[in-house]
DNA sequence: GTACCTGCAAATCGTTTGCAGGAAA
DNA sequence: TTTCCTGCAAACGATTTGCAGGTAC
């Protein structure tokens, strides 16, 4: 098996997760290793069914643990979880202020991608100034019909 | 029982129904004059009790027949579906453009408040156009602690 | 009278929890 | 050896569906 890579932010929750005492568990490491490979928010549904079939996956992992990893991750602000998609939650690894993102959602083949721009960015950032709110966290969802979708729609012509 | 006046879009929704070949059920009726009272979104739950309740409420509505007139209802763009708060679907009548708001969520509380602005709506119309995506609505959710309860941490110490 | 509407109860699906065996320290 | 980690299976809660009776037209 290849030796891969991994990113800041692996190490970064490698060491958060042992100074919070958390042992190493296979299963939390297999779950760090995915998700540090994905670039956009995935289910813990998805999660399992990549751990379970890609080749160059760890092991697999139940389900039932992936969602205790998860809300582990979570807690330690290592993944942000979101709502988007099929009232369903995705996850996906909090990252430094570059990878900040927000979402694209398909709604005719349910695709999901991420997109950002700065001066939304700003933007967000003086609105959450005015409003009765602490705020903490932001989140866009773009909904339409992606590329894809559009292309066979004028192929079906 | 006082007769209670209606908004614009119980009239609009009224009728997008009758044209669409709907019946004139009572559950439909009874949801249409629910949502045209409710200022912001709430769950299918949220309706169901609501209607069971408040004394001005019409009738009692099964909780199948609300998920499915919310349907017909969302097909017609008459009601908008949200995922906000607890991987739970919310609903909100589809107002016209001076009533498009977007989201505050209390993460301590769960409490939902509109908010609306319209330099970032020109932001997110101009964003709209620089994405592979053709974009048909767009979303957004500011998290974060309410002032409720940030005064409530203030009086507890 | 016919076709649609509605309520009830059962099925589904994502998520959470209880428990017992297995692994890390 | 002790405590934590994990998988399994059952529980849960929101949503959807099948079906039978009721209602609008």
């Amino acid at each position: 098996m290849v030796e891969s890579k991994h990113t800041e932010w692996y190490d970064r929750a490698s060491r958060a997760l042992q100074d919070a005492g958390y042992r190493r568990g296979g299963a939390r490491h297999a779950l760090l290793e995915l998700l540090d490979t994905q670039a956009c928010a995935c289910s813990a549904i998805e999660i399992e069914e990549t751990l379970r079939h890609r080749s160059h996956a760890t092991r697999t992992v139940s389900r039932a643990s992936i969602y205790r990893i998860l809300a582990e991750l979570e807690a330690l602000s290592l993944v942000t979880k979101l709502e988007v998609g099929q009232a369903t939650w995705r996850f996906e690894a909090t990252r430094g202020g570059k990878h900040h993102h927000h979402h694209l959602v398909c709604d005719r083949c349910g695709r999901l991608m991420p997109f950002a721009d700065e001066a939304l960015e700003r933007e967000l950032v003086r609105v959450s100034t005015r409003v009765p709110l602490a705020v903490a966290e932001h989140e866009v969802i773009l909904r339409g019909a992606c590329e894809r979708c559009t292309d066979d729609a004028y192929k079906s012509f």
